[in-house]
DNA sequence: GCCGTTTTCGGCCCGACTGTTTTCAGTCG
């Protein structure tokens, strides 16, 4: 019975949810929803420390009754207490919370009153005006909350970073441009790097806020202004990306960017420590009772509380200010230390630029080299190269190298793991090649056991050098595939295969929690675009910042090693 | 339900806003 974090971590989260609403203690609750975290940024997994006897109550927010549940779910697949809590409250009572307005108590009031657990039922039950007779519940609460049900029909309520981007950025921009501003930033996930991000939380210190404001809700993209306050405006843009720009006084400028940039879970860290030395943090500074400490620059109040600065992509609580205290957070990788990139296609299978072009294009990128890694046979829809194209390819990159100064073509594949773990070229054709990357691109429904069989005799065929995209999860779209991490990592280390970190925007795979372990785990990455067209060798940057998020430093990324470091570790 | 340089009991992060009230509960970030 394989179950992963993640699924321990909903079932926390559930229990939580469906607690909340019972009316129980909140602290409980807030117990259940602290070791969610803790089992979701975990990179080992529970199931195997299980069973191995460890001790989970060794992890933070893990004490013995959700030690003996952890185990409970990882041997029986189930966890009684919630299926006791499921009888009284029903299943799909928890959605309702994603409806803003509505919490534990009002759910339950709408519970225990008509019987709600759908969207459906409370949206009848608002448009009767039944739903006045409750207490509480007046024209602008329903009217919120009949706007939060259509909402939360709509699928995907978080944005993928990529595709905020743009609009955060020109709004940005906008902002930025006018006269009455004097500072912005955009706060909240989008600063930490999140992948995806769930609002934009721009702040701003104003000459004259009005002003500011009333430009703010003027932005071409406005579709709906939901508020226009004193401190707060609240806009949704055309794409349904809602904004909040608050105004923040300069001397709480980075206090107020230090609380809205988050996480939560991180803030809340700092607030703590603040607090067992007698002061006080909050969105307005650092405070000895009412004597301002810091607040102004971030860089502040972290030095006033004895730490360092710690960057936004590492404040999750992962043990980052520990980190900071021992003297070891890492030194972040920046795009600038990137040398190369190691997976990109070409016309010679799915891509729409030639080599040359994009050896070109990442020659102006002021790289020193690249590898063409188009599709094996297996992958027909993409045109995969059979042994005769393959040898045709390497002939024309071999003339190609000869022709271009300044940047170096390695000659590449991306080639298929077939189901029994064995490669879909034969050994005799991989070895003409510099590199090879392995990856997998169906039965993704393996059990664990023939996924990990399957991949882990894949990176021990002595020319597979990097596994491309490694768990296969896409973004909104494709859960992971069953894989046991803890063991490809050791076999990885143990073969000198390198994982990769592919840096397409809904892909992002190895995640930020993996990326860490796996560096923990003395495994390389490979930071690369996986690119079809010019365009994508800009996808870099996200590879960096989950990269980023992940902790890796330069010298944990195989594409920072110079040329001749290169060559050593493809050879080795 | 967790946790311990005041504690094995009694705490548990904090402030603002909103809508509904007529002093505040609930929700949110």
């Amino acid at each position: 019975m394989a179950i992963t974090n993640s699924e321990i971590a909903r079932i926390f989260e559930q229990m939580a949810d469906l607690l909340e609403i019972s009316g129980a203690n909140p602290f409980k609750v807030r117990a259940y929803r602290n070791a969610a975290r803790t089992v979701q940024n975990m990179g080992r997994s529970l199931e195997e420390m299980v069973e191995e006897g460890r001790d989970l109550t060794k992890l933070p927010g893990i004490g013995k009754d959700l030690s003996d549940t952890i185990e409970e779910i990882v041997r029986t697949g189930r966890f009684g207490k919630l299926e006791a809590l499921k009888k009284e409250l029903p299943e799909g009572l928890e959605s309702l919370l994603a409806i803003e307005g509505l919490g534990p108590k009002r759910i339950r009031q709408l519970y225990d009153a008509f019987g709600v657990t759908s969207l459906d039922a409370l949206a009848k039950l608002a448009e009767s005006g039944e739903i006045y007779t409750l207490k509480g519940f007046g024209p602008k609460l329903v009217a919120k909350i009949l706007k939060g049900v259509r909402l939360a029909k709509k699928a995907g309520h978080r944005f993928r970073y990529d595709i905020a981007r743009p609009y955060a950025e020109s709004l940005r921009a906008y902002l930025a441009d006018f006269d009455g501003v004097i500072e912005v930033e955009i706060a909240g996930s989008y600063r930490r790097k999140k992948e995806t991000v769930g609002d934009l939380d721009i702040l701003v210190v104003a000459k004259a806020w009005q002003e500011v404001s009333d430009r703010f809700v003027a932005y071409e993209k406005v579709k709906e202004v939901v508020s226009k306050g004193p401190t707060r405006s609240t806009v949704i843009l055309s794409n349904d990306l809602q904004v909040d720009l608050r105004s923040v006084p300069a001397e709480s400028y980075g206090s107020a960017l230090h609380y809205f940039t988050g996480s939560k879970a991180h803030n809340i860290k700092i607030r703590k420590m603040a607090m067992q030395r007698g002061w006080k943090i909050n969105e307005y500074g650092l405070f000895e009772g009412d004597k301002q400490l810091a607040g102004e620059s971030e860089e502040e109040l972290y030095e006033k509380m004895g730490l360092c600065y710690i960057e936004p992509e590492l404040r999750e609580d992962r043990g980052e200010i520990e980190a900071c205290m021992e003297g070891r957070l890492p030194d972040l990788v920046t795009l600038e230390d990137i040398r190369g990139d190691l997976h990109m296609h070409t016309t010679w299978s799915d891509g729409r630029a030639t080599i040359e072009a994009m050896a070109e294009a990442a020659k102006a990128k002021g790289y020193d080299y690249i590898a063409i890694t188009d599709h094996s046979r297996h992958l027909t829809v993409a045109k995969g190269l059979n042994e005769k194209r393959l040898l045709e390819q390497i002939e024309a990159i071999d003339a190609l190298n000869e022709k271009m100064d300044g940047i170096t073509i390695l000659k590449g594949i991306e080639c298929d793991i077939l189901e029994d773990g064995t490669m879909d070229l034969p050994d005799s054709v991989l070895a003409k090649l510099d590199l090879v990357v392995g990856a997998v691109h169906y039965k993704f429904d393996l059990s664990r056991e023939k996924q990990t069989t399957r991949v882990l005799k894949a990176i021990a065929n002595p020319y597979v050098k990097i596994l491309a995209h490694p768990t296969g999860r896409v973004i909104g779209h494709r859960n992971p595939y069953a894989l046991d991490m803890e063991t490809l990592y050791r076999a990885c280390r143990e073969e000198g295969v390198a994982l990769e970190l592919n840096a397409q925007p809904e892909r992002l795979d190895l995640d930020d929690v993996h990326a860490k372990v796996a560096k923990e785990a003395g495994v390389l990455i490979s930071v690369a675009t996986d690119a079809h067209d010019i365009p994508s060798l800009d996808f870099m940057s996200y590879g960096i910042n989950q990269a980023r998020r992940g902790w890796l430093e330069k010298g944990d990324i195989l594409n920072c090693r110079t040329l001749r470091q290169l060559r050593a570790f493809l050879k080795a």
